[in-house]
DNA sequence: TTAGTGATATCC
DNA sequence: GATATCACTAAA
């Protein structure tokens, strides 16, 4: 069993939280007490307005708001009418970054991850920091990264689309 | 490769 | 009010 993970971590630049958070354990405690943990195998930062993948390169709006606020905080959104995506909010406020989780170490896929740990958007805007329902632990964990360019902008233009925010447990 | 799906943003 | 878009998955 991990140390829960505290508001400093997240409260870091995306792109040491994105990579940091490779290995550690997402839990998720049921209402019945049920403990469902998962390991993070993959992420992706997406970090400011100038960021053409970021979903705040186009201002602050509703949606969008969450990740200009505080650190710890989870923004999850419903991609194509189906699929759930969880980001976690970090670095300082007003300044809109997050870090989507991608894949567990059983399954790749964020859709995946989000139906597996049972979140959905019920869950958009809730902190991960002193909650009974869902955190993050850390259990000594330090595997091999490795960076890849990140998937599914490819409308964010070539120098967005190549730059490699996506960080990814080595296997093996 | 394509269908399916619905919230959000943007345009009348 | 209407339409276009989208950080995806499964099936073929």
């Amino acid at each position: 069993m991990g140390r829960r993970i505290d508001a400093e971590f997240f409260h870091r630049d995306v792109l040491e939280v994105a990579p940091d958070l490779v290995g550690k354990i997402l839990v998720h405690r049921l209402p019945d007490g049920t403990e469902l943990r998962e390991r993070i195998a993959e992420t992706e930062a997406y970090r400011g307005e100038e960021d053409k993948g970021c979903h705040a390169s186009k201002g602050r709006t509703k949606r969008t708001e969450l990740l200009y606020g505080r650190s710890g905080v989870i923004y999850v959104y419903l991609c194509y009418g189906m699929h759930w995506l969880m980001n976690v909010i970090t670095g300082e406020t007003d300044q809109p970054q997050g870090v989507l989780l991608r894949a567990g170490e059983n399954f790749g896929g964020p859709a995946k991850l989000t139906k597996k740990m049972k979140i959905d958007g019920s869950f958009n805007g809730r902190s991960l920091l002193g909650s009974e329902e869902i955190w993050f632990e850390d259990d000594g964990a330090r595997p091999r990264i490795r960076t890849a360019p990140r998937v599914g902008i490819d409308y964010a233009g070539e120098v967005w689309k190549n730059i490699e925010w996506r960080f990814i447990a080595d296997g093996e």
